[in-house]
DNA sequence: GTCTATATAACGATAGAC
DNA sequence: GTCTATCGTTATATAGAC
């Protein structure tokens, strides 16, 4: 026996890195102060470094959090049999998460600090690609199963497919009145027309293409 | 004659702007200090508050003048006749400057910004619709010549292309090595799949690329 | 208008009792 | 392990000479 139970330990290290999850996404990293993140947890200003070292390191510990998830997302879509559902899957999960705002003002924070901190980089970069390269095993087996256009190369478009569920990020912050499930919507049909295969010759059966958005005037 | 010369006072206010959005992109607004803007433009502590009443103020000026170039670029635009080939040039100009990693963090950390200061979140909605509302018009056109599937709705149309230029913002913090010709190829490619207009019945002449009309086939 | 010097405030992290 | 109290640092913005 080392400490006091380690099981209570990790717990309350979960709660801290949940209460200051929520305190970063509103406030950015800088403008967070340590005593408000204690607030939130309900521990004194003491007690937030005997579980992490500094401030950083709980900023740190959350996206490794994410990771985790990340995975277990991955290996659940991997038991669906269709792979094109298996993709839909994936995508309509990550963007429902990113298309609440919290959550989108807490990936945009880490995005920024990023680009400044290398351990932090390595850490996300770890974390997206993780996601990437499950995707694309997801789409590689959706070309092999004729469901996409085999001309596209399943890296570039693993790497796409993610990139096109951060594109409404700015957005999500812009405009607060923003309808997720339209978004989701719409992102899907573009995924499906970005990635459907072409047929030769035959032309589809009802002579029509549309499923979402309505005739533009004129 | 209110005070001398005020030319080179706007020229000055120009030069603190430039080097300010070199640190700003380099640090993020908090960790930038004033005392580093003045250094990087070459004036003391002192003067930096006779341009602007505080740090906050810098960072505003630096959008204001954004807004201009979108306007500008939209306006070249609106003189190309091929309204297709329109809203390529402003995507691709758009594009290539969000692919500079110094811009790309910049951008990203505005839109952190945003989300926690209403004035500054007003003014970049402002350019955003601004862009948004000038593809909005390209895409009607392109409508209307025979270039883009009129059951697609415009503005949504216009949405995710200012939301695709923005997709690869992440990539470009976590992959320095990302080739920009490369992803802008890419996603003019994947643009040209989501808007191309639907062939009901005639196939094109070289066989090739017809549209199934499905989203997921089977 | 531009400079040097500084007032004032705030925050991260630590010390040390319990 | 958790608390209270506080230290040392750093930054914004101002004051006032030139």
């Amino acid at each position: 026996m080392r400490t006091v139970d380690p099981a209570k330990h990790e717990a309350k290290r979960r709660a801290i890195l949940d209460a200051a999850a929520g305190c970063f996404a509103m406030k950015g990293f800088e403008k967070t102060t340590t005593a408000e993140i204690c607030r939130a947890a309900g521990i004194s200003t003491g007690s937030l470094f005997h579980y992490f070292p500094n401030k950083r390191a709980v900023f740190v510990g959350i996206f490794e959090q994410d990771g985790d998830e990340t995975a277990a997302l991955l290996a659940a879509a991997g038991e669906i049999e269709d792979p094109w559902e298996a993709i839909l899957h994936v995508v309509a999960q990550v963007s429902e998460q990113l298309l609440q705002p919290l959550a989108a003002k807490l990936v945009l924070e880490v995005a920024a600090q990023c680009s400044r901190d290398a351990d932090l980089a390595r850490l996300v970069q770890g974390n997206d690609r993780a996601l990437r390269d499950g995707l694309t095993d997801l789409v590689k087996g959706a070309v092999e199963a004729g469901r996409i256009d085999p001309g596209l190369d399943s890296k570039t478009v693993a790497s796409w497919l993610v990139a096109l569920v951060d594109a409404p990020l700015s957005r999500v912050i812009l405009e607060p009145d923003l309808d997720p499930k339209a978004e989701l919507a719409v992102m899907k049909e573009l995924i499906a027309r970005f990635l459907r295969p072409v047929l030769p010759i035959s032309p589809p059966a009802d002579g029509r293409l549309v499923d979402t958005g309505e005739i533009s005037p004129g």
